[in-house]
Order: structure tokens, then C-alpha cells, then sequence
DNA sequence: CTATATTGTTTGACAGATGAAACATTCGCG
DNA sequence: CGCGAATGTTTCATCTGTCAAACAATATAG
């Protein structure tokens, strides 16, 4: 009843704006390789997304995003984005899990936060911040952590 | 059967640490209160961490973390304090919203980086960088969002 | 020591997310 | 067109997490 997605709902939102952009009709079969469930999930969160009036949807047709569902699912893909350049640029992961913690990430920050974040993001992408601060990071990693890149932990991917 | 918990698993354990630090029994009702559900419900929170030997617990008597348990216990609630610190020492946000906003995001980042995040928060509590660094955040905060705070997000506390 | 207040548990209901399998529809080729 | 493959939907079952209310145990005041 709440106006408020789930992180699966939000998830489903960002992988059918995704594979909107190509132009192609958004097929259940492509969004649930995408989140990587089954196609009758995708199914009951179409109509899920449909009553909460994120998406347009009748069976067998291409689910469509309605302008509230298309801005929410933007919002989203932003928050993805800001937490990826966050891992990746200046913590200094590897893309790879930068975006997949930025995929569990992006449900949980609220709005002043993330904004605070982005502005932070781009602050240290700046000239002035981007060399002085990162490279003394760097420094300062590998003063202390040895290689300066987090150990790998046991059981997670590289 | 997986030997990770859930969100709500990992709130249970960590309250219970919590809650367990003044030495006191820990009560049903107390963790209802601070994780903020209904008795019953942290029955079968018991009952489901009890299972996954996280805690020894029987009825009617106080739950204590087992070994495994309390270490679990005690890297959430360094995930906890690694964002907290992050989002008010580095992002200079309230520390309410600092707080609430890690409660969620401890759950969700991956090891290595988490490892990654806390040293950038040491770093940036260091000497060299936290004046410089810092300062010229705030700077370039100023100068691009009026007041440096993020704007109060409607619908949220400020 | 008992009556009462406090605390904890059980039971039953429900919503959300998911998978499996049977079923239905649509699409594309010959 | 018409059949078979690909795609999508329904139905059914399960698992979590939750609340409410009835019930049970414990603790405490008198």
C-alpha cells in the first residue's frame, strides 16, 4: 500500500528502464535474466509494479514504464551510478564489485545522503581534490594495507 | 539452510550485542523495542538464529550469542560504525541521519569493501588529509549547493 | 504465599518474493 | 496458412518476516 518500492521492485524498475533504452520491447524473459530470477517472478512484479502505477502492463505485451515509474527507475539507475564511482574512483575497486555493491547499496541510502554522496564524488573527481586527496589515499594504503588493494576475501569474487 | 543471515537476522544479533554490553539479561521485549517489532516476532528471530547456532536460546530464559554468533555480532556492528563514521566524519551529515542510513547499509556491502571504506575513513581522519581534504570538501560544497548541507529531502527528518 | 503485573510464547493470519510445472499465447518459418 | 518453437502466464507450494490476540510463565508487591 505504501508508495515506497521494495528493493526487488526498485531492481525490477532499473532493469526494465535498462533494457528500454535499446528501443526494443522489453521482454519477462530478458528482465529475468537480468535480475536473475524466474519468469513467473517477473510476471507477479509486473502486475505488483502495474497496481502501484510504475509500469503499464497487459499480458503478453511490452511492459512500459509510466512517467512516475520512469522517473523513480532513474532515480535509482542514479544511485547505482554515484555508488559505482564511489567504489570504483575513489575507494579504488575494481569495476566489477564496484557495481555489484552498488546494486545492494542502492536501496539503502536516503535522498540527503545520496546527494551528499555525489557531490562527494565529484568533489574528489575534481582537479584540486582528484590528485592531492586520491594519490595521498593511495599513499596512505599502502602504508598500512600492504598492497594497498583490499585482500581478497575468502569466497568473494575478484 | 545458507550460512548467510538475512537483513532482519543480522539486526536481531547485533541488537542483542548491544543490548547484552551493560551485562543484564537480554530481553524479549528490549529487542523488540530497539529493533522496533512485535514480541512474537522476536521469538521467531530467536528461534531462526538459534537454529543457524547463532545464539543459544530456550524459553523463557536469556539469549546469549554463541561464539560464532558474537563474532558476527561484532562485524556488523563495525559495518555500523564504519558508515556512521563515514557519513558524518567524511560526508558531514547529522548524526541521526548518519546513524539510520548505516543501520541500512551495513547489511549491504561485501567485505573487501567494507575493509576498503574503513581505511579511507582513517585516512581521512588523518592529520594530512582530514584538514586538507576536508576543508576543501566543505569548500566545494559551499560552493555549489548554498549551504553546504544537502537540501532537507522532502519527507525526511531533518 | 498468593494475586497481580510483567514478560514471553504460541497460534493463526497475512503479504511479499520466489521457483516449478502445467498451461496458454505469440511468433516465425516453410 | 498452420505447425512447432519461443515466450509468457497461471497455479500451487514454500519460505520469511511480520502482527494480533490468546495463552503461559515469571516476577513482584502485599
Amino acid at each position: 500500500m505504501s508508495d515506497e518500492l521494495s528493493s526487488a521492485l526498485e531492481d525490477y524498475l532499473e532493469a526494465i528502464l535498462e533494457l528500454s533504452r535499446g528501443g526494443a520491447r522489453v521482454r519477462v524473459k530478458d528482465i529475468a535474466a537480468r535480475v536473475g530470477v524466474h519468469k513467473s517472478t517477473v510476471t507477479a512484479a509486473l502486475h505488483s509494479l502495474a497496481a502501484k502505477n510504475m509500469v503499464v502492463y497487459a499480458p503478453y505485451e511490452s511492459a512500459v514504464l509510466t512517467s512516475t515509474g520512469a522517473d523513480l527507475a532513474r532515480e535509482i539507475a542514479h544511485r547505482h551510478g554515484i555508488f559505482r564511482r564511489f567504489l570504483r574512483d575513489v575507494l579504488g575497486l575494481s569495476p566489477e564489485r564496484a557495481d555489484a555493491n552498488a546494486c545492494r547499496l542502492e536501496h539503502a541510502m536516503d535522498r540527503a545522503c545520496m546527494e551528499r554522496l555525489l557531490c562527494f564524488v565529484e568533489f574528489m573527481g575534481s582537479a584540486a581534490a582528484g590528485i592531492t586527496c586520491a594519490s595521498a589515499f593511495d599513499a596512505y594504503c599502502q602504508s598500512r594495507g600492504a598492497t594497498g588493494k583490499p585482500p581478497a576475501a575468502p569466497g568473494d569474487p575478484p
